[in-house]
DNA sequence: CCATAGTCTATGACACGTCAACCAAATGCG
DNA sequence: CGCATTTGGTTGACGTGTCATAGACTATGG
């Protein structure tokens, strides 16, 4: 048993390695976004998401569930992004309380420069250090940690996976 | 393969898992521990980090190795904690730039109050739900992972093992 | 011993994320 | 219809994390 806490120290050193991993990739990429393409990870996830989107337009709600963000961060990320032109709102024109998050060409423009890099820099510090069986250990227990926390997020999260390929 | 990042669909969804999963979870660890003890999990991890040294205090720079934070990070917390009364600097007398921090009575006092409903959610939300060998499959990525980013980050991690055990 | 280079830490500015409070439009129900 | 409630979204304040910079001290080479 842990002298402070009440984990045995074989999972006190699991959590430790975990954070810490994470903790160095999150920066990682960050720093590589910014230097290459002077935006940030959260900037990079919204435009993807947009870009995947037929119309390349969400309501703000929807970006905030797909992304599992709040509303207000989501609200503030379009913010910062309109003010760069990343992005624009647009008004919702079937309900007066909704808005529309567009990308716009600048966004496109930068999206599309950015992407190659990025996706570079992710396989080459994430999944060319994982072999098969550690990916497929890794995704059932995200989504299984993930379901015991908000089974609702875990739900939107899977079904990623067959809503972005059907737009063939 | 996606439409916009090199990577394919199966392993650009283990990453949205990887991701959500990981936001998820911080958030919510950081939402019980600012509830049940009114701090946040970076308080939480300089408290017992300086807790486990024999003299509880450490210099600033080791901290930051050992969190694996900034430096500059880690001096902006240990200020806001430091008005808090959580934990005190001390000039470094061998040293005359150095800093030491150490913990206070107070600090002390929040990081027993705080250790086992904290402890109790990471095994809640977090060991709960791995099987055996996913620990270990997570274990030897996470270390693999960050050893191919920053090999000395990942030595004092490992270390850490080592070192928390033999006050024996 | 002095100058210079390197180390240890702190600070300021800024981007980010969360919470709580808020506004406005939509909904539901008496 | 009319009023309360819910929903979609924004805002402000505040704590947090990063970068660039600065300041204070130490080590080193002439």
């Amino acid at each position: 048993m842990s002298p402070v806490l009440d984990v045995n120290e074989q999972d006190w050193q699991l959590w430790r390695e975990f954070v810490t991993m994470h903790r160095h990739l999150a920066r990682e990429l960050d720093r590589q976004l910014q230097r290459d393409a002077g935006i940030s990870q959260a900037d990079f996830s919204v435009l993807i998401m947009l870009s995947e989107r037929p119309q390349q337009q969400l309501r703000t709600g929807e970006l905030a569930e797909l992304l599992a963000w709040e509303k207000s961060r989501v609200s503030h990320q379009v913010t910062r992004m309109e003010a760069r032109d990343l992005v624009e709102r647009t008004d919702c024109a079937t309900d007066g309380r909704g808005t529309w998050v567009g990308l716009t060409d600048e966004g496109r423009r930068v999206l599309r420069d950015a992407s190659a890099d990025h996706a570079a820099k992710i396989r080459a510090l994430f999944f060319d250090q994982l072999h098969e069986p550690e990916k497929a250990a890794l995704g059932t227990a995200s989504r299984r940690i993930l379901d015991a926390m908000n089974p609702e997020a875990c739900e939107i999260v899977a079904d990623e996976a067959r809503a972005t390929v059907p737009a063939a």
